[in-house]
RNA sequence: CGGGAUGUAGCGCAGUAGGUAGCGUGCCUGCUUUGGGAGCAGGAUGUCGCAGGUUCGAUUCCUGUCAUCCCGACCA
């Protein structure tokens, strides 16, 4: 391609709207403009990348058995009824765009494909020796994100590859599962990112085990937990750990204390000179079902320890039958408004108590009478510990379970792992953090779908037996930015040779030197011949002007033919190191050609 | 949805005690220059986000509205 022709147009500076350098360089560079929030126009350099990226996954999802196919983005209702999510997708969690036909149908725009492809499941197959099947397409997803950010790292429209996989049984999905996460490998390490697979939070789609993938970048909206040895990985909402030992208690006897001004742990144990380890901390949560049910929780968790919202919610999910609902709507620690709606007098807030009296709770229709009482396993191994007394300006310490608090029906792991803790494998080992920017993400689903829409198959005994499934997504745009974020310097992107939009740059420096631009011409038609991605810089610019775009656009080659030409050699120079080096004319293409196939084979 | 901010030329920004707007960059033309975003000369470009109101007159003041961005709860 010629640069003279091409839609081609870099800025000078950064643009306004965008915030980490992946926006801002794409933007500058002239892969993409805003067209609304969250919604980016791919143009022709852009558009090359995301094809590269494309072939490249589909190239290691049909290597895996997986067949392509592209599943319609309108979606009726009555899919998402069937499983249960319309009602979450189009009002809790408000992601998917819900509209209206001129007949009145209610429609919504595809956010993913589970309920779709289980119909086609449920229609086409009967048997077993059917199966196993995976079923995979590239397309358009459409959420609306209630803050779109980073351009393509969160948008509202954004490219998507996602994988269903069908099977007899559960060993039989863990294997399509294992294959998954195989090409998931080889996806990643052939575009030229630096990753990392941890366990992760199954969410909004359900199911067992699951897995993200994730580019490891400062500006990653995620925080990864890992150990050295290479043992263990999770995502911060996922991880679990051993917290560190507590102190053991100094106090001895029961007593209740004055303690002023002490409405924080770190407060607190400095008033009483004893660690935070050796407090109760009671943390009061208000939630929502989905059925219209409030619920006020109270957990109790080691003073040295936080609470993961993530393992709550899900803990609480598990427990929505409880309160004729199916899923939890909203979670959070009541604000001082919050409150007012429902507590009979002032909550001795830092005071509280794990017996915290459910007297405190005004009765409403809608509001459970009780709080549910919940025990992080931290706290239940505690002695003599120090907590509220329910009486603003006093703890208690020297307290136990089950002499002066009973303890709480459920324990559950609730706390979360954080940086230094120990490993449960290793206790040696201690969790280190980075970030990372999720671009994958697999699931192994069970029956949830299959079930709830009853896509059934006859097994070898002539049962009927819902199919056993997986699902699996890449956010194809979003690893086109987060390749960006992980490779850049200040003078632009530098694309890893397998997904850059193309391979080489010629420039000739002077445009009106006869030359200079027939040599480039030559090069340039060479490359093409040999089957390299070229771009010539054919404009007429300043020498000045050509380099700091082609750094600026991150092509990983630049050839240029300038001085050296007098010595019948031009001057290659990699991107990434900024490397130099002149080579003879009738050997340039061989040696690029060389340099690229190494890269690629990578 | 809660909190904070911003809408003026393609992009980045200034400005108007109320009198229809400017700087940088980019764009167009010409000459010079030609290995790191050149120099000189000339030129084009705006419903001042939108709608009401006040006023002789509103981009400026008032009211409303829409959009966008940033910080929090959701996700490839």
């Amino acid at each position: 391609m010629r640069l003279s022709q091409m839609l081609f147009v870099t800025l000078r500076e950064d643009p306004a709207e965008a915030e980490i350098p992946s926006h801002k360089l794409l933007l500058r560079a002239g892969y993409m403009r805003r067209i609304g929030s969250g919604v980016y126009a791919y143009l022709p350099l852009l558009w090359r990348v995301l094809q590269k990226i494309s072939q490249i996954v589909r190239e290691e999802m049909n290597a895996a058995g997986a067949q392509e196919c592209l599943l319609n983005q309108l979606q009726p209702s009555e899919l998402w009824k069937e499983s249960g999510r319309w009602e979450t997708y189009t009002q809790a969690e408000g992601i998917m765009f819900a509209l209206t036909d001129r007949q009145g149908r209610e429609l919504g725009l595809g956010p993913t494909h589970e309920e779709v492809i289980t119909a086609v499941a449920r229609d086409m197959i009967r048997s077993y020796r059917q199966l196993p099947l995976n079923l995979y397409q590239i397309q358009t997803k459409f959420r609306d994100e209630i803050r779109p950010r980073f351009g393509l790292m969160r948008g509202r429209e954004f490219i998507m590859k996602d994988a269903y996989s069908f099977d007899v049984d559960e060993a039989g999905m863990k294997r399509s599962y294992g294959k998954m996460h195989d090409a998931y490998h080889n996806i990643l390490r052939r575009c030229g990112l630096a990753f990392r697979a941890v366990d992760a939070d199954s969410g909004a789609i359900g199911g067992s085990g699951s897995q993200e993938f994730m580019v490891l970048a400062e500006a990653g909206e995620d925080e990864v937990l890992y150990t050295e040895d290479g043992q263990y990985a999770a995502n911060v909402e996922k991880a679990v750990s051993r917290p560190a030992e507590a102190v053991p208690s100094s106090f001895k006897t029961y007593e209740k204390r004055e303690t002023p001004n002490t409405p924080t742990i770190a407060s607190l144990a400095k008033f009483l000179d004893c660690s935070p380890t050796q407090i109760l901390k009671n943390v009061l949560y208000q939630v929502t079902y989905n059925s219209g049910m409030e619920l006020l929780v109270l957990v109790s968790i080691r003073g040295d320890q936080d609470v993961n919202e993530v393992k709550l919610q899900n803990e609480l999910t598990k427990l929505a039958g409880d309160y004729k609902a199916t899923a939890v709507i909203g979670l959070k620690v009541p604000d001082a408004e919050a409150q007012q709606q429902w507590a009979t007098q002032p909550l001795p807030l830092g005071y509280i108590a794990p017996d915290l009296p459910d007297s405190y709770i005004q009765p409403s229709k809608t509001l459970v009478a009780q709080f549910l009482r919940l025990v992080d396993q931290t706290a239940v191994e505690l002695k003599n510990f120090v907590t509220g007394s329910n009486e603003s300006g006093f703890h208690v310490v020297g307290a136990n379970w089950g002499s002066q608090y009973p303890l709480p029906r459920l324990a559950l792991d609730l706390r979360k792992a954080s940086v230094g803790d120990r490993a449960l494998h290793d206790p040696s080992q201690l969790l280190q953090s980075a970030r990372g920017i999720e671009i994958g993400h697999i699931f192994q689903l069970g029956n949830k779908y299959s079930k709830a829409l009853n896509a059934t198959y006859t097994n070898e005994q002539g049962e009927e037996v819902p199919l056993m499934m997986g699902c699996y997504g890449v956010g194809v745009s979003r690893l086109a930015q987060a390749a960006v974020e992980q490779s850049y310097d200040k003078d632009g992107i530098i694309w890893p040779v397998a997904i850059a939009p193309y391979q080489v740059i010629v420039v000739a420096p002077n445009a009106a030197d006869q030359d200079q631009m027939a040599a480039a011409e030559q090069i340039y038609n060479a490359l093409n011949q040999a089957g390299v991605e070229a771009l010539l810089d054919d404009r007429e610019e300043r020498a000045g002007v050509k380099f700091k775009d082609a750094e600026l656009v991150g092509i990983p080659y630049r050839i240029v033919t300038g001085r050296s030409l007098q010595q019948g050699k031009v001057e290659v120079v990699t991107r990434a190191t900024k490397a130099s080096q002149e080579i003879q004319l009738d050997q340039v293409v061989a040696t690029i050609r060389q340099w690229i196939d190494a890269e690629l084979a990578q």
